[in-house]
DNA sequence: GCCAACGTTGGC
DNA sequence: GCCAACGTTGGC
């Protein structure tokens, strides 16, 4: 079991989204960063859990707790030329881009603010309050995971 | 809206 | 393969 944390701007999907969906289930899409895309890809799977963390908005932070629904597999937004993420240089046979499924597990009984990690000595290494870090999507460890609960 | 940090592109 | 230019991310 694995634990993730993945950006997204509420104004585009926010997890309120998420769970209004049917069966609270969606591709996660659009990733188009090799970084993310191998993670993607290679090392997420079912079951693992992934923090919802709302980028880009007034309060940035964690708002709640995902789940992966299904493995990588191919992004196939990059494939329309009508599509905001086409990538002419991706294709069926060989995808340059990927995503997973995830499904809504819970809300957070409050939002854990960005600045409220960043003072955590406990999250120092954390990719996302490390100066500069644009990654979307990110590993996070178990040791990790279990103080970021103890914080809500 | 500003801008620092970073990734990608493309000329050479 | 270097690196300047450019586009994007995302906090503030």
């Amino acid at each position: 079991m694995n634990y993730w944390l993945m950006k997204s701007e509420p104004e585009e999907f926010g997890i309120d989204d998420l769970k209004a969906r049917p069966n609270q289930i969606e591709p996660w899409d659009g990733v188009r960063n090799y970084q993310a895309r191998n993670m993607l890809r290679d090392a997420m799977q079912i079951g693992d859990q992934v923090f919802f963390y709302h980028s880009n908005c007034q309060v940035p932070g964690i708002v709640g707790i995902m789940e992966i629904a299904r493995a990588g597999y191919p992004d196939d937004k990059a494939f329309d030329p009508n599509d905001k993420h086409f990538d002419p240089k991706s294709n069926a046979d060989k995808p340059t881009w990927f995503r997973v499924d995830v499904t809504f597990v819970k809300k957070l009984s409050r939002t854990i603010p960005l600045t409220e990690l960043k003072q955590q000595p406990a999250l120092s290494d954390l990719a996302l309050v490390r100066r500069g870090n644009r990654l979307s999507i990110m590993p996070v460890s178990s040791a990790q995971w279990a103080f970021i609960l103890s914080l809500e």
